[in-house]
RNA sequence: GCGGGAAUGGUGAAAUCGGCAGACACGCCGGAUUUAGGAUCCGGUACCGCGAGGUGUAAGGGUUCAAGUCCCUUUUCCCGCACCA
């Protein structure tokens, strides 16, 4: 009896598939269009870490699914690549001298190793990385095309600045006013950008997300990030004369409430409001306010502080003359940057007007304004025209006032702000545009794409503001495309998400070098069916790439508007720590495990409390995919990370839970080392293996891949006991465990000499004469409580049931000398007899 | 504060429509086999109770013949956003 080599049999089909290109995918058309899927995992960063556990869970679950689909003949796109710039490799190459794409390049190979360990079925001959020239040659092209559209813009404003990275950020990549990747605190800085015009997106952006087979949470996450809100522009007109004020507000029908205004420090109107007397006082503020970090200036807890310009504003409703004050709770950045306050019903305003004593005007009825705003809706007071009336009702007739008048009109606005969309970092694409004194910005060529990444001496930031690239003058130096002067170039690079916006296209078509993708192919694949990833992503990869592939759209370079019919997110896999009293975390090398699921920290004895943790270096608590591989093979590695629970659910890892699925391959190992024999399989056996096959094809299809294993565990507990298995059932089985553990199926398929690849098989049928059993266990209840069990036939009808019954000498002496009131049936399942 | 999600044994979890709560595993207990077991096979394992039986899906209330599932209130946890006018 040879025992269950996991090592030898991954490695030998490994092989296998590789040099016979098993999962190679062409564009056969001969696949009606229903019959072709476009299956996509999160390509992964290469980072020096290797993979983590966190990266199979995915990808494994889109690879059952895809070879499920094959078996079931469909043609499936399935591809796998490396997104490869961005700044790990780069403070590496700080730190060590080597250049970037050395170490990108040797962490591909390690990643590509790893993840081909796990016997995916990725067509591997559509592999890309984002940092080879053939690739971002048309990253560079794409956005050029958004250049030529209006879509890209400079400008020079205060952006969010990480003192540590030493680069401008977009607004998704700072998290609390944190940089995202390294978590220094983020500045602000005035830098020289380009811009990226995503929020002429806004609304297109927001509405593509209905009809998207999304998680709501992501949904949710993008539509409040759009922020989309609806309300009007209103314009005060100075009291000193020679113009106006312009405000946003949602709710115009508090304007007889407004007592004051107040502006964002960096408003332009600044100079020309702020009066002699006090120009001091609204410098100062002002430069404070400029020091201030973004989380200083956000902290809700802090109190309202402000200066007042000395000028004023007239109220166009009623020619009321109100102060203008300075205060940083007003943010430049949205709406016009000024406000109208509404002290009686708006908390913020009201917080500000307690604190400088302004007046409040109660205009709508209800609350109580001493202790804090009115925010709901009421009946409009001391409102003139709009006295009596609702808020729906008074916001319509306010601006039917305003537009009449000409001093405001209806707007919609969103918090989603432009695409800050240069770095000031070496290893990234090279923003393909010129500086010409005389023409202006002009973009590179075409046909001298790539701009290829230059060599530097060093990839220090400057810190100023000046990527390192700014430092090699015979790079920068240039002639203008147009007019043939001497021009310079753009220095600056793009994000490490803009080889990610268009990925998923270029796998389609990866070696094409006229175009970006066979405009024939494209159609042929997308959109893509299913893509699987991290909830991370959800304002950052998936935004941006749903606002580049709409710009394609409108472009006429694809045919969907939107790039991802449905998507799910994986669940993050977590571990163990842990917990002192305080609440602080111990790493796991220094807990003791004194008594079962009782541990104490060494030295200090203090007890501790097991709780889950996401994976860290620091808690030592990191599982690596390798050693699982090694110890107990890849298809186990597989099975467990779906076995443990739904797949967008997080779940904690635990290494004896993975012994179990473990054991249940060996089961399996040993029965296929028992005669498997031509004999005529029992009914018994038949019904074990109908119900089976229709489970875990119905749960396959689903993703429901835990319910599925659990499924084929019955299975082989029912048959483990047996001398000899019928091949008419052992047969179908190896089928259906294919998707899930694929090289243990190809050694037993060859056993029963099948020719390979199983993967090409197709899947098997169930007959449901066996998965509907004849006899059924009814549960008998007695007003509620279960009082019995009987096995009656299928589809008893209610006489029959009733007949059954009262045959029954338990349910006799339990309804004896009772009237049954009520009888309530439901075929094969229950009956409930309520008795008195 | 706003928004999204969740809460089921010692643990991971399961439970089409409201119809036997705890499938399948882990762990634990017992047995068989074995030179041995961290191997294998068989059995047991929600809780209380010797038992009949009772209780039980975060807490409380409701609808229903029947609620983990539907409705209301509350609590806790996770995630996201947060002075967005």
């Amino acid at each position: 009896m040879s025992k269950y080599d996991f090592s030898s049999i991954e490695k030998k089909w490994q092989k296998f598939w590789d040099e016979n290109q098993t999962f190679r995918v062409t564009e056969d058309e001969s696949f009606p269009k229903e019959k072709r899927r476009y299956v996509l995992d999160m390509f992964p960063y290469p980072s020096g870490a290797g993979l983590h556990v966190g990266h199979p869970e995915g990808y494994t679950a889109t690879d059952i699914y895809c070879r499920y689909l094959r078996m079931n003949g469909f043609n499936v796109l399935h591809p796998m690549g490396f997104d490869s710039f961005g700044l790990p490799a780069e403070n590496y190459a700080i730190k060590t001298g080597t250049h970037p794409k050395v170490t990108t390049e040797a962490n591909i190979e390690r990643f590509r190793t790893q993840i081909k360990r796990l016997g995916f079925c990725y067509d591997w001959s559509r592999e890309i990385s984002t940092h080879e020239e053939e690739y971002y040659r048309w990253t560079q092209w794409l956005f050029l095309k958004l250049f030529e559209k209006g879509l890209a813009y400079e400008s020079d404003m205060p952006i969010n600045w990480c003192p540590d990275c030493k680069t401008g950020l977009a607004n998704e990549e700072v998290k609390d006013g944190f940089c995202e990747r390294c978590g220094a605190q983020v500045t602000r800085k005035n830098l020289r950008q380009w811009v990226l015009k995503i929020t002429a997106y806004a609304e297109q952006l927001l509405s593509g997300l209905e009809n998207l087979d999304w998680p709501e949470s992501v949904k949710t996450m993008q539509r409040n990030w759009i922020g989309r809100s609806q309300g009007a522009n209103v314009r005060f007109e100075l009291a000193q004369g020679g113009g106006f004020l312009e405000v946003y507000t949602t709710r115009p029908d508090t304007l007889f409430g407004a007592t004051y205004m107040v502006i964002a420090p960096e408003h332009p109107l600044t100079d020309a409001l702020t009066t002699a007397p006090q120009k001091t006082a609204v410098d100062d503020y002002r430069k404070k306010a400029a020091l201030k970090s973004d989380l200083e200036r956000t902290d809700l807890a802090k109190d309202k502080t402000g200066v007042f310009t000395g000028s004023y504003a007239v109220n166009p409703v009623n020619g009321k003359e109100i102060p203008i004050w300075i205060s940083d709770y007003i943010l430049i950045s949205y709406g016009t940057g000024a406000i109208m306050a509404v002290p009686a019903h708006d908390q913020r305003d009201w917080e500000f007007a307690k604190k400088f004593d302004l007046p409040m005007i109660q205009v709508l009825e209800g609350g109580d304004i001493e202790k804090e705003a009115f925010t709901e809706d009421g009946i409009h007071i001391n409102s003139e025209f709009l006295n009596g009336l609702d808020k729906p009702t008074a916001i319509e007739k306010i601006i039917e006032f305003l537009e009449k008048k000409g001093v405001g009109e209806r707007t919609v606005n969103y918090k989603l702000r432009d695409w800050i969309f240069s770095r000031q970092r070496y290893w990234g694409e090279p923003i393909p545009l010129i500086h010409c004194p005389h023409c202006g910005t002009v973009a590179v060529p075409e046909n001298q794409l790539p701009l290829r990444l230059p060599q530097v001496q060093r990839y220090e930031p400057t810190g100023t503001g000046e990527s390192p690239l700014a430092a090699i003058d015979e790079w920068v130096n240039t002639v203008c495309p147009k007019c043939g002067s001497a021009a310079k170039r753009e220095t600056n690079t793009m994000p490490q998400w803009a080889g990610s916006c268009w990925y998923y296209l270029r796998y389609i078509d990866p070696h094409n070098s006229k175009a970006f993708v066979d405009p024939k192919k494209e159609a042929y694949w997308m959109p893509v069916d299913l893509y699987v990833g991290g909830a991370e992503h959800a304002v950052l990869h998936l935004l941006y790439s749903r606002f580049w592939h709409k710009v394609f759209y409108d472009l006429g370079l694809v045919k969907d508007s939107e790039p991802f019919k449905r998507l799910i997110n994986q669940g993050m896999i977590t571990s163990f720590a842990y917990q002192r009293k305080n609440k602080t975390l111990v790493a796991a090398d220094c807990v003791e495990e004194i008594a079962p699921d009782t541990y104490i920290e060494k030295g200090t004895g203090e007890k501790l409390e097991k709780v889950i943790a996401k994976m860290s270096k620091s808690l030592k608590n990191v599982i690596n995919p390798d050693d699982i591989i090694r110890d107990y093979g890849a298809d186990s590695m597989r099975l467990y990370e779906m076995f443990m629970g739904p797949l967008s659910v997080s779940k904690p890892w635990q290494t004896e839970g993975l012994a179990g699925v473990h054991r249940f391959l060996e089961r399996i190992w040993r029965i296929a080392e028992k005669p498997i024999t031509d004999a005529v399989p029992t009914d018994e056996q038949l019904k074990i293996l109908n119900k089976t096959v229709k489970k875990v094809k119905t749960d396959t299809e689903n993703l429901d891949f835990n319910t599925a294993i659990a499924q084929m565990m019955i299975f082989v507990n029912a048959v483990t006991g047996e001398e000899t298995v019928p091949r008419a059932i052992w047969e179908p089985f190896v089928l259906i465990l294919a998707p899930y553990a694929p090289h243990l199926a190809e050694e037993l398929w060859e056993r029963l000499g099948g020719k390979p690849s199983v993967a090409n098989q197709p899947y098997p049928s169930f007959d449901d004469a066996y998965t509907v059993d004849s006899e059924v266990t009814l549960v008998v209840q007695i007003n509620g409580k279960v009082r019995s069990k009987l096995t009656v036939p299928r589809d008893l009808t209610e006489e029959e049931m009733k007949k059954t019954l009262a045959a029954d000498s338990k349910i006799n002496s339990l309804t004896e000398g009772k009237t049954v009131v009520k009888t309530v049936y439901v075929p094969n399942r229950i009956v409930n007899l309520i008795i008195k």
